[in-house]
DNA sequence: ACATTAAATTCGA
DNA sequence: TCGAATTTAATGT
């Protein structure tokens, strides 16, 4: 215990919490009382690494926003294995299924880096629906979004070689409907992609060196450098569509 | 599975 | 508080 990372002061951490909500790409067309409103309902969280943000099968009462950091939406297995199912990068929102359907979670979410996480009461979640017709726009295409990428990874692991597939999950993570502030950076371990993937280790090693190779990407120590997007995704594309 | 290398932590001044 | 020594974690084959 602890030394917590110094310590935002209280005022800087609701500024970049009023920043995150003004800015989010569903607030464009909330007027300014409803903004303050709002704003004054959300709450920002920090989580450690490895910490975990929501448990499934937990009643939720929140809508989640990634400030900072990096969350993974997961499973485990009985027999101790975890899958990721999506990992959540800073600017993008989630949980909203939960929210719509009013139902236990379906996935923890753990912060997969010390991170800041959003807080939208479900309560305000609701009067946005029920009022504002760009807030039902932005859900629709996000949850639209979502289905793409799944579907796409089912796809993916029955038609694409291991290239294609670790091209898909990366070319994924720029979805710049789901993830509007992606830098080309990527913070992630190859252990963690294969987690993601559903491949080893190793091969996502093998992969990562040939798209070096290719100059499509540049592999550091827990990072990837995105150099060439286009080229990924055509990569992601063989056999499907 | 093992060897190498990067990062984090401990420890002694 | 600095840096060398040790441990832990990630990468490469």
């Amino acid at each position: 215990m602890d030394n917590l990372p110094p310590m935002k002061s209280p005022t800087n951490f609701d500024r970049a919490l009023e920043v995150f909500v003004r800015t989010a790409p569903w607030a464009k067309t909330l007027d300014e009382a409803t903004l303050q409103r709002v704003v004054a309902q959300c709450r920002a969280k920090s989580y450690a690494e490895g910490t975990l943000i929501c448990q499934r099968g937990e009643w939720v009462r929140f809508w989640f926003g990634v400030m900072e950091g990096m969350v993974q939406l997961s499973t485990d297995t009985a027999s101790g294995k975890t899958s990721i199912l999506a990992g959540i990068t800073a600017g993008s929102w989630f949980g909203e299924g939960s929210m719509l359907k009013q139902e236990k979670r379906k996935f923890d979410a753990i912060a997969l880096r010390p991170s800041i996480v959003a807080q939208m009461p479900q309560k305000t979640f609701d009067e946005l629906l029920a009022n504002n017709l760009h807030f039902n726009r932005f859900l629709l295409l996000q949850l639209n979004e979502r289905l793409g990428q799944f579907i796409g990874a089912l796809e993916s692991e029955r038609l694409l070689d291991d290239t294609g597939r670790v091209a898909r999950a990366l070319s994924q993570l720029f979805n710049p409907v789901l993830y509007p502030q992606a830098q080309p950076t990527l913070q992630v371990s190859q252990n963690e992609l294969a987690l993601l993937i559903g491949l080893s280790r190793q091969k996502v090693n093998q992969v990562l060196q040939s798209l070096q190779t290719m100059g499509i990407v540049d592999v550091g120590y827990r990072q990837i450098t995105i150099l060439q997007l286009a080229k990924l995704k055509l990569l992601a594309n063989r056999g499907v569509e």
